[in-house]
DNA sequence: TCATTTGTGCAACATTGTAGCATTTGCGTG
DNA sequence: CACGCAAATGCTACAATGTTGCACAAATGA
């Protein structure tokens, strides 16, 4: 069972996980400072982000990048299966890494407090809800409404 | 069970449904050209659609309005609850109308032929699968993958 | 080192939606 | 029916989120 938002999205960085430049070299890809970036910051991201916060945590991190060669490099990681994309409440999608493949996990949205959960459970049960000759196929799956923080009572001041 | 998408979103103007005159005073709102048009091609859309398909539904109809207008619509009905918001796979939102309060129902978005139908069914099953002290309120939900027909081996020729 | 091909960076454009504001219109009242 | 006023409309701008085209730079293999 998932209560706290903050642990329910437990993916930062396995230890054992591939380095930024083995994920791109496997494809074929160049291994250019934008994707290496981009990688590190997803990496270490504890829920999907969009484009505009990738590009604050590269900035903090005194890295800057064109607009357009982020979505390029995030539009490549997803065409390359690396990362996927998360549609959000607003029309900004959202990124995250692929972890491991054949496990596939559904997002809650939060809209009391805007954040995005990784729910790891749901998809089997949607599998069964599913009419006979439906094929669930994308992990970009979200649903709405409050999370356990948002809907508890405010403690006892 | 659901196997046909024409038939799974059997939504189409029940007889006895209100006029969309009806629901628009109903909620002391005006009766207003765009409103009663809106009304009158969502009452009749067998899908949700998006603000540039009802616009070119409307204007088939040889009825012309400002886009702002229809956004202003649109806003309009889902505030008073009469239609709901559905999240597409591009970032525009697609409207449907609210058919009997109490009863939410999830959408499936097919990769295949692009089409977004309405599934009665899960919700249950969804409801059953999230963590305790999560709230599942918004009947904007989209599931992605391949529906019947798109799954199913084509006749033998 | 050199050539080739892949990515980048810039500027311009496309789509989807909002904000401000003057004008029109629905509708209750006299 | 005429009036008056709030509610809607219809502009025009603007904002957010992507995309496209093209010249230039840089990664990689020879």
């Amino acid at each position: 069972m998932i209560a706290n938002p903050d642990t329910a999205h437990s993916h930062p960085a396995a230890p054992d996980a591939p380095s930024a430049r083995e994920l791109i070299t496997a494809r074929g890809g160049r291994v250019t400072r934008t994707r290496v970036a981009v990688l590190d910051v997803l990496r270490s991201a504890p829920r999907p982000l969009n484009h505009d916060q990738i590009a604050a945590e590269l900035e903090a991190a005194g890295e800057q990048h064109d607009r357009v060669t982020l979505y390029r490099a995030l539009d490549w990681l997803v065409e390359q299966g690396i990362a996927t994309r998360v549609a959000g409440s607003d029309r900004a999608w959202k990124f995250e890494l692929v972890r491991d493949t054949g496990h596939r996990h559904a997002h809650f949205h939060c809209q009391r407090c805007g954040r995005v959960l990784c729910l790891d459970e749901v998809e089997p049960a949607l599998a069964g809800a599913l009419p006979a000759g439906f094929r669930l196929e994308q992990a970009e799956l979200v649903l709405h409404g409050a999370c356990a923080d948002c809907t508890a009572p405010p403690p006892t001041p």
